[in-house]
DNA sequence: TTGGTAAAGTGGTCTTACCATTGATGAGAA
DNA sequence: TTCTCATCAATGGTAAGACCACTTTACCAA
């Protein structure tokens, strides 16, 4: 009855079990757009019925979604399992961020840990990029350009953990707290000498992993959380205080939190 | 968002929608073996590929098997489908396994260090009570009641963490390991002497958090967990020559040659 | 009967071609 | 200048034919 293994290998198998490893490690990630099937055929060294049926066998599992005209894409199946539970929760309920940092503050120092153990000089040679990207933008005043800078450089370090669990994981968060990321750095921007903090707690992160000092990143990582945390704290202080404020005069508009695109 | 339904019909869907109804209705019955590819693609009005792309769909599904130079067959069982997409993944790529453990490790740690911090009376009664059960069910041979009181056990730490997504996620990690754990349970069963140290790392972290010294109680996870992780690869590693003997039997190199016309 | 071999049938893959849809580009109008 | 809309290249979907690898069956010989 064991139907098991047979001996035989399907190309299209193959094929799919290697772009299924590609996603899952993250070098595909959630709404990466594919190259054109004629492209990735040849690329991968199969013609194109071959490839459609792995792709087809792929979006059947609901990892990749096709459009015609448009192209093929991986979907965000695997990260939605953690974040859509959370995404609404979050709006409704503010005591939350303060759970979702401390996770966070775990999963970074773990992250920069494992990296600081496992980085391959490619990965370094990413962070270098990123970092000094992320060391320029800072130099000018654009806000959305800092936070995608801080956003591709955390990422990196968790790939650079080389865990796939860890991977994920940190670009659920990333996307689940993009939104409110922009509260906090609004906020610090307008103090300079905590700007500066900033530029440095990344410099130590990121010379504590490419000097692979495992222990030294993981601190400095979970200082560079807890620094943010303070800082949303104070930032949502104030905005309380000017909500209170406000509370002062009668006639409010129903305040409605907007759940964004 | 708007992926929903694209409005435009593929062939391919249609005709799996047809052989599903069919099989559905019984007119196809399991075990069934379908007409010919050529035969049965003139029949239904469509080319190869589409039927093809069609079988492939229900493929994946479960309901259709193929044999390479054999013949497309129904089969009987429907839907022995994975919803969970890491679970999938999870047997599909055993590498995950180690990645696993690790993001446990960091997870539980956490959690009895939190716990340790945070448990409130109500969690320690809770706390105190599961452990008994913990302690009463192995010393019974029952692995099933085992396997349900520690994860009972390490869910109500994770609780006691007082940290939403630290529960959350502990919940879903047990859930996605339930199936896995067994394996490594198996294993140790047969060793008493690892059998009771499995017993006095439970007893080292519920005292910790009982005594709220949450570095003990971190670290007393920490091992545990490296405990089972090197447990789960010995038991990989006796899997894996078990499987290596069997494999100097059959002789199947197919190397795929390319012709390279 | 038994064993092996050849032939036919079937799924797997490749090639080529064309169609349908999409998305961006650029021309033309307000 | 700005907006609208037609055009077109790129891309996924479908089709047809051919060849290969494997399985099954039938036949033949021992």
């Amino acid at each position: 009855m064991i139907q098991s293994r047979p001996a035989v290998v399907r190309i299209s198998d193959t094929v799919a079990g290697e772009l299924e490893k590609r996603i899952l490690e993250g070098s595909l990630k959630a709404g990466d757009r594919l190259p054109s099937e004629r492209d990735f055929a040849v690329e991968l060294g199969v013609s194109r019925p071959t490839l459609r049926e792995a792709i087809q066998k792929l979006t059947s599992k609901g990892l990749l979604a096709s459009r015609h005209g448009g192209g093929t894409f991986v979907t965000n199946r695997l990260e939605a399992h953690f974040v859509d539970p959370w995404q609404e929760m979050l709006s409704g309920h503010p005591m939350l961020h303060s759970d979702l940092l401390e996770f966070r503050q775990m999963l970074e120092s773990q992250a920069a840990y494992l990296a600081a153990e496992r980085a391959t000089n490619v990965d370094i040679e990413r962070l270098d990029a990123l970092y000094a990207t992320l060391d320029s933008v800072y130099g000018s005043k654009d806000m959305n350009a800092c936070i995608d800078a801080d956003v591709a450089f955390h990422q990196a370090i968790a790939e650079a953990a080389h865990n796939v669990l860890i991977g994920h994981m940190t670009a659920s968060l990333m996307r689940l707290i993009h939104g409110h990321v922009s509260n906090s750095l609004e906020h610090l921007h307008a103090r300079p000498q905590r700007w500066d903090q900033l530029r440095s707690q990344h410099y130590t992160i990121w010379q504590a992993i490419r000097e692979h000092q495992p222990d030294v990143a993981a601190r400095a990582s979970r200082d560079h959380i807890e620094f943010v945390r303070q800082s949303m704290m104070n930032a949502n202080k104030e905005v309380e205080n000017r909500l209170s404020a406000l509370r002062r005069q009668p006639s409010g508009p129903l305040e409605r939190a907007d759940t964004g695109a």
